[in-house]
RNA sequence: GGCCCCGUCGUCUAGCGGCCUAGGACUCUGGCUUCUCAAGUCAGCUACGAGGGUUCGAAUCCCUUCGGGGCUACCA
């Protein structure tokens, strides 16, 4: 089967919505196996389905895989010698072979209406055997054909599922085998002329000269059909792509992710302040592992060491403390000018700064002591806001625990001895402090700071209150503490 | 219902017949550190779904059973 032709794998989402967990996890595991075997990354767009596909999906897909870090060799926007990679492109192609099937007599024309094939099923349930087409159709003669046109009645092409199994080998579950019995003759073709999944995916993915398939087990049991597809094209079994079919995705009832059972939609995780590496590698160890109780690993090192041999068959559920723990790594990770660029957008959407220079230097300074207090970067506005902002007030709940008079004594000495710091610096400040009020007035440190850091930041929590001293400045600092004595 | 897939700590996983009184990570609990919060560090909790085999020996192989999931569309 495997025969040694070059490596080219597809990514090819249905765009019904934001590219969710699921989508992405397969998105990855293609981009990692083609970047491992030094073969190509093809994104095609599955949009027959009109009614369902927008445009703006398209383009938000698009997005999210260049923002993810992705990068596909054919698709869209890069194009490729096999193109277009948009299937509403490609219709004539579908209609070409289509019209051979029928021809050569793999598939034929299907006249029932939607009632009809209701009512068979329904049937078939009551009768408890296995629901499917049941080959009406088959074998119509000329005068029924001409019955039913007359009627104006628009057939459906319908693929024959000859008598047999079909077994191919999963990469990741072995020898699966499907009784034709239970793989009911399928339509290709709509009444209206459009096509199918069922035929676009075979018949892409042999022109497109896919050799593995990396996809959702959704689609394990379809498989049967795209295989009788490649038999109707005339492709050689060794030259059918391998298939490997990757475990779900789950929520946390244990049902397949989707919309309904969490946030899914990885713009939603953009706008949280996720990293794309972080997600990545989240969403690499769900459903495969490195091996050596290694977890951190980059996106270069991802396609250095992934396999379809240690993908699971067992599917897994999603874990957002996880995917925040790795992206908290992954934060701290980041080099400072990493940092500041991808704290930037954060900053000015939550409008805690305007992104002046000024501003962009004492974030620099900043920065560095919140990089390591972050779990995503959308945390960064409140656990800065105090440097910036124009009118400052302490926070409601912090706000009682600095108006008894023991605090406001405390405050009281804090300010008069800060008013005489030759160096505004945290060293300075925090020598002071230390002096006044740890040694002379006897306190605890985490009383004695507790209500200083309130008056300075607002909060009782806070980055380190020598160092947010020395960045909000000597006047400024003064000036809070002294509004609450 | 039928067909198919799956089953190790709460979660993600290591494990591929002896190295397993089952390892790592996240979570949780407690300690250390400490100006708060984090980070760091130490410790603890907790798992091979069940029942039969095979074998000197099974988490690892086989069977049954139970449980979970998918498919069963003129969706993908």
């Amino acid at each position: 089967m495997p025969s040694n032709r070059p490596v080219r794998v597809r990514f090819a989402p249905s765009p019904t919505g934001d590219l969710h967990v699921g989508n992405i996890r397969t998105a990855l595991f293609d981009w990692a196996y083609a970047r491992h075997t030094g073969g190509k990354f093809i994104f095609r767009i599955e949009d027959t389905d009109r009614e369902r596909v927008t445009d703006e999906y398209i383009q938000a897909a698009i997005d999210t895989l260049k923002w993810l870090g992705l990068t596909w060799d054919e698709g869209p926007e890069v194009g490729g010698p096999n193109g277009p990679y948009l299937q509403s492109q490609r219709l004539d192609i579908y209609a070409k072979w289509a019209a051979k099937f029928l021809a050569d007599g793999f598939a034929y024309h299907c006249y029932c209406s939607s009632e009809e094939l209701e009512a068979v099923r329904e049937a078939q349930r009551k009768a408890n055997v296995a629901p499917g087409y049941n080959g009406h159709c088959r074998e119509l003669s000329a005068d029924q054909i001409a019955a039913y046109v007359a009627e104006g009645r628009k057939p459906v092409v319908r693929m024959r599922m000859p008598d047999g199994s079909t077994t191919f080998t999963d990469l990741i579950r072995g020898e699966v085998t499907f009784d034709h019995n239970f793989v009911p003759d399928f339509v290709l073709v709509r009444a209206d002329g459009s096509p199918l999944y069922t035929l676009a995916v075979a018949v892409d993915d042999v022109m497109m000269q896919v050799t593995h398939v990396l996809r959702g087990e959704d689609l394990l049991s379809s498989t049967p059909r795209q295989i009788r597809v490649y038999q109707a094209m005339g492709v050689k079994e060794d030259e059918y792509p391998l298939f490997a079919h990757l475990p779900f995705v789950m929520g946390q009832d244990n049902a397949k992710l989707s919309k309904r059972n969490g946030e899914v939609s990885i713009a939603w995780y953009r706008e949280r302040g996720f990293l794309p590496e972080a997600i990545c590698n989240y969403l690499a160890l769900l459903g495969w592992s490195p091996g050596e109780d290694r977890e951190d690993v980059t996106m270069e090192e991802l396609t250095q060491l992934f396999t379809v041999e240690r993908v699971h068959s067992s599917p897994a559920r999603f874990d957002m403390k996880k995917l925040e723990a790795i992206n908290g790594d992954k934060i701290r990770a980041l080099t400072p000018e990493s940092f500041l660029e991808k704290s930037l957008p954060f900053l000015t959407d939550a409008k805690v700064i305007s992104g002046s220079a000024d501003e962009i230097d004492l974030l620099k300074k900043a920065l560095p002591i919140i990089q390591e207090r972050v779990a995503t970067l959308a945390e960064i506005p409140a656990m800065l806001k105090f440097l910036f902002v124009a009118h400052f007030e302490v926070e409601a709940d912090s706000l009682p625990k600095v108006n008894d008079p023991e605090s406001k004594k405390l405050l009281s000495v804090a300010f008069d001895r800060l008013q005489n710091v030759s160096e505004w610096s945290h060293d300075g400040i925090e020598a002071v402090l230390r002096t006044a009020l740890i040694e002379e007035m006897g306190l605890k440190p985490r009383i004695a700071f507790s209500a200083v850091r309130i008056a300075v930041t607002g909060s009782h929590i806070s980055p380190p209150l020598f160092e947010s001293m020395e960045l909000l400045g000597r006047e400024k600092s003064l000036a809070r503490i002294q509004a609450l004595i």
